[in-house]
DNA sequence: ATAGCCTTGATT
DNA sequence: AATCAAGGCTAT
């Protein structure tokens, strides 16, 4: 997140809506009746009216979003004194006017997962004058009456389209920015709309978060470890449409495309359709090659047809963004008027949603198949970062306009929002990220060379887990994996098998990678050396992405039940 | 510790 | 000069 994007690079989550993010993102409306809509517009007034955090009457915007005076001093005093409070209950105590004193804990956990920014607390305790929020809160304000304009003029069978910030649950930091700026309503009219900004800051949910980094945090919310363990039950977080997990039994991988136009040269195959001619291709040894000199078992003549085998798996985009949109915006749909996702929340889900995608796309590899399990799971949890990131990178390259961040969803928020609004770590992995997509865009990037560096990121035995630690560490994930995938067997993930299984491959793609470059790029003379020189640069930003998801997840802003904090979990633990 | 009201001061 | 969000004060 960026998170790869998701960063956030997600926190994009950025597009912050200054809208009640609460009810912008995902709303549906609809299909009610007039009487209901009139009770929906009252309480609609009542939502934007009262506390996000305990209902009470709103007194303006403070930290952040709109609260009331109350939950504004308890939340500068929490931050100003370093609280830390602890639960007797489940952490899941009820906030209300009423009960809200029962539970601190509780209490500074819906502040922060409502958005309100520990950043806002002053260090040096100055009073007067005005935060560098003073724009978003104005932009919110904005997005509010439009909100109300668009709800008034609306058809009520129409999504609305409000921008929904995500937010974790709990400050994010900066990756919350990021993602969180994505709009809340997805819909398509968010889509491409530069300004997103809505709802994040929305009162009501809406976080911003942003970054809490600095020490606003830290202490105030004990890690929460969200492991609850539901993971092989339902697998929450992901796309539900899926029919089938990644490293599932069947042979068939899952289709995102059932409905999908068949033009598209990006749609996707089942392995069933593919498997046949690419796993012969693929596995066949490259004594086929003609022009092949014995040593280089890429032939110059199989690489056309070997990069096409390669592009198969590639899913189609805009099927990707209707699908992971349509997936946030029904979770968002599930979840309380102040249980909304925040915008790094949403960020999270986007990563993890598109991490998903990623596993299962490696798994319908015909390369990766060939590879025994134990390898198979070692490679992606050494590299899943790393094609978060170049996914998010390929996408830019390919759909994202100049000074905007395009999200796994189809929608677009600006840098200069994420940047304004994210801290230090997430502004500087989405200033990384783009900086690196400035250079991918001048060197053409086209879709045969990114494919070309996933591979090579996802075959590189370079780094693997090892021992007993990562047995433990990775049991959360290893578990997951098993039951996503159906495997029983391995719980003892190690390093690579068969490193030199690997490594071929890995130079089979890379050779196919530098012959498709000098054949169709022949005047850029070091295209190919050019490319590979981002890899290092990518690996970087994936691991910072990974310790600052790390630390958010410590502060139990991470969704729980995402693969993704299984991901980060194995590694760091 | 809470929460209503007051003061402050950069921005508009 | 008016705003208004941040910090301060203080009765409860």
């Amino acid at each position: 997140m960026d998170l790869p994007g998701y960063h956030l690079q997600q926190h994009q989550p950025l597009v912050h809506h200054p809208g009640n993010y609460q009810e912008d993102l995902i709303n549906l409306e609809g299909s009610s009746t007039s009487q209901e809509q009139k009770t929906e517009a009252e309480s609609r007034l009542d939502s934007e009216d009262s506390c996000p955090v305990c209902g009470d009457k709103v007194s303006g915007y403070h930290y952040g979003l709109l609260t009331c005076e109350s939950c504004k001093g308890f939340f500068k005093r929490s931050v100003q004194n370093n609280k830390h409070y602890t639960c007797a209950e489940q952490q899941r105590c009820p906030m209300s006017l009423s009960q809200r004193k029962r539970c601190p804990f509780c209490r500074f956990q819906k502040c922060l997962a409502v958005g309100m920014k520990k950043e806002a607390v002053r260090a040096d305790r100055m009073r007067g004058g005005r935060n560098k929020f003073g724009p978003l809160y104005r932009r919110d304000r904005q997005m509010k009456q439009q909100k109300v304009y668009h709800q008034s003029n609306t058809d009520p069978y129409r999504i609305k389209v409000e921008t929904g910030q995500i937010h974790g649950p709990h400050a994010l930091n900066d990756l919350q920015v990021v993602t969180s700026c994505i709009s809340h309503p997805l819909t398509s009219e968010a889509v491409n709309q530069p300004h997103m900004y809505t709802s994040c800051m929305g009162q009501s949910s809406e976080p911003m978060s942003l970054d809490c980094t600095v020490n606003t945090n830290r202490g105030l919310t004990p890690p929460s470890l969200p492991y609850p363990g539901l993971y092989h039950c339902t697998f929450p977080g992901h796309p539900e449409e899926k029919l089938e997990v990644p490293f599932g039994y069947s042979p068939v991988p899952v289709n995102y495309t059932v409905d999908s136009t068949p033009n598209s040269s990006f749609t996707p195959r089942s392995t069933l359709e593919s498997s046949p001619s690419s796993t012969k291709s693929l596995t066949t040894p490259v004594s086929q090659a003609p022009t092949q000199t014995p040593t280089n078992p890429l032939s110059s003549a199989l690489t056309p047809n070997f990069l096409s085998q390669l592009l198969e798996g590639e899913q189609d985009e805009s099927q990707l963004n209707a699908k992971v949109l349509a997936s946030l915006q029904r979770e968002q749909a599930n979840r309380g008027k102040h249980d909304r996702l925040n915008t790094f929340s949403i960020m999270c889900k986007m990563a993890d949603q598109t991490l998903f995608c990623l596993v299962e796309w490696a798994r319908n590899s015909s390369l990766f198949k060939e590879l025994m399990v134990e390898d198979q799971m070692v490679l992606l949890q050494s590299c899943w970062s790393e094609l978060l990131v170049l996914d998010h990178l390929c996408r830019q390259v390919t759909y994202g306009k100049e000074g905007c961040i395009y999200l796994v969803t189809g929608q677009q928020i600006e840098v200069s929002t994420i940047i304004s609004q994210a801290g230090v770590t997430l502004s500087s992995l989405v200033s990384r990220t783009q900086d690196l997509v400035t250079k991918l865009k001048a060197l053409h990037l086209d879709r045969h060379e990114f494919v070309c560096l996933k591979y090579l990121v996802l075959f590189n035995p370079g780094e693997q887990f090892s021992s007993k630690t990562h047995i433990q560490c990775s049991f959360c994930s290893t578990l997951i994996m098993f039951v996503l995938c159906g495997f029983f067997s391995a719980l003892d993930v190690k390093s690579v098998h068969n490193r030199r299984q690997v490594e071929q491959t890995q130079e089979r793609v890379n050779r196919a990678l530098m012959e498709y470059t000098q054949q169709n790029h022949p005047g850029h003379c070091d295209k190919f050396g050019q490319l590979l020189l981002r890899l290092p640069e990518v690996r970087s930003i994936s691991l910072q992405i990974e310790d600052y998801l790390y630390q958010r997840h410590l502060q139990g802003d991470l969704p729980c039940n995402s693969l993704l904090t299984e991901m980060l979990h194995t590694k760091h633990s």
